[in-house]
DNA sequence: CGGTACGTTGAATCCGATCAAAGCGTGTGG
DNA sequence: CCACACGCTTTGATCGGATTCAACGTACCG
């Protein structure tokens, strides 16, 4: 069974999430994109690099064109917190706060669209197309956090690196060979997990037959069968 | 210091989540109300009635104007989560599957505010104000299922307690005493604990003078400042 | 070559889960 | 009115999965 197979009984199109009240979304290129467009500018951020901090103005929003960025927070004691991974057609940026509470790295070379903020949102206040298109892809972000949510809450880790690598596999559109583009210590972050023990549970994974490993970024689930039985269907809730 | 005051820097307005894609929402009446009530009807749910069950088909959004419901899931192997607890203003049911993917159970008596879901849908679409709240409410609601993937994946049972008594007496409007409407099972599964786990952490609250308890329903919050200290700033991120 | 950053593996520890039993409160029926 | 039962909560003892601490391996780069 593909992964695309498990996936399907999702909203069709894969909507991840997005940063503070900001919504990650499926944005299509579609008839109201000439209005978009005409407020939209390019920029494109190499590996490493920040699109932007938790506590900058927030003056943009931005949509993933191609690439892989980070969105993650740090607590007041310096534990850190990865809010989601965005890939190609995600949104992030629409927070209601001043500053942004999040911080955004590239984590691959990315190009992304940027939104003046404030012409995006005087947009949606006139333009219904775009308000319902930003309405949609918050919800879709919503119900993605809740189950994210519940990931956390009940999953053990095994469960847990499970859903995770079928809801990546999911995202990024490919049915057996995964290229990871986050190293293990974003993937503990995101999972609420440690380095080690997500190292360790890949191991398992391993040995038991259910993934390959060629090298630490490149994995090929081998038996998602058995990855789908122990994520106990937290992705395919929506069926 | 008032709980109030730790909670003023969130959006203003106390915004709760939804159900699956649904939304929680603080919404306003206000002007647009007309719209809304056009298509509106009340609904009155006894304590420990359903509203909605997973797997009804969704031709509903609700509105709580009194009362708390709780949104829960089960999980294929029988474990539960609890989603949301709502209070008056939030909503709920705005999902974009075609059928709920949570219970909806009424944990003390309330009044509901029913939108037929295919007639609210169609307003959103062709109404500007009404499409705007929503996008707004979805926004917010985003804002705090992220907040609750932090506390569930970093924090430990003694910080998400305290974050949680913080943001309840928030939601709920109360300075010190906060009349708990759900029982230690229900915030074992919204906190992602055992009922034990929850029961012994507010015996250790007791025993540092940090809550009184009168009846296991009954708090009162007698040292807000350690117990805001320990939930490391979750829920005042938006600052 | 070192050096550094990342990943894996091992051993010891700890927090929360699990198993078990005992309180408590409320409501019902004898 | 009391006895009892039932549901919920608390407390205790033990167990186990994940963390922590530590070491080693590996790849990449100056």
């Amino acid at each position: 069974m593909s992964v695309q197979q498990h996936y399907r009984s999702e909203t069709m199109q894969v909507v991840p999430m997005a940063i503070g009240g900001s919504m990650p979304i499926g944005l299509r290129r579609d008839r109201e994109e000439g209005a978009l467009d005409a407020i939209a500018s390019t920029l494109a951020v190499a590996r490493g690099e920040a699109v932007c901090r938790d506590g900058d103005p927030a003056d943009a929003c931005y949509r993933i064109e191609s690439g892989c960025v980070r969105v993650s927070r740090l607590l007041p004691d310096g534990r850190r917190h990865v809010v989601d991974f965005l890939f190609a057609g995600d949104l992030f940026g629409l927070a209601q706060g001043r500053d942004y509470d999040c911080t955004v790295e590239a984590i691959c070379d990315a190009n992304l669209t940027r939104y003046p903020r404030r012409r995006l949102e005087a947009l949606a206040e006139r333009d219904l197309p775009t308000c319902n298109m930003l309405r949609r892809a918050a919800g879709a972000a919503l119900s993605a956090a809740q189950r994210r949510s519940m990931l956390l809450a009940q999953l053990s880790a095994e469960e847990r690196l499970a859903a995770f690598l079928l809801d990546l596999a999911g995202r990024m559109g490919v049915s057996r060979r995964l290229p990871l583009p986050m190293c293990r210590g974003d993937i503990a972050d995101y999972l609420g997990l440690t380095i080690e023990t997500v190292s360790r549970t890949f191991t398992k994974f391993r040995t038991r037959g259910w993934i390959e490993l060629r090298g630490s970024q490149d994995v090929t689930l081998t038996d998602i069968d058995q990855l789908a039985d122990l994520s106990e269907g937290v992705f395919a809730l929506a069926a």
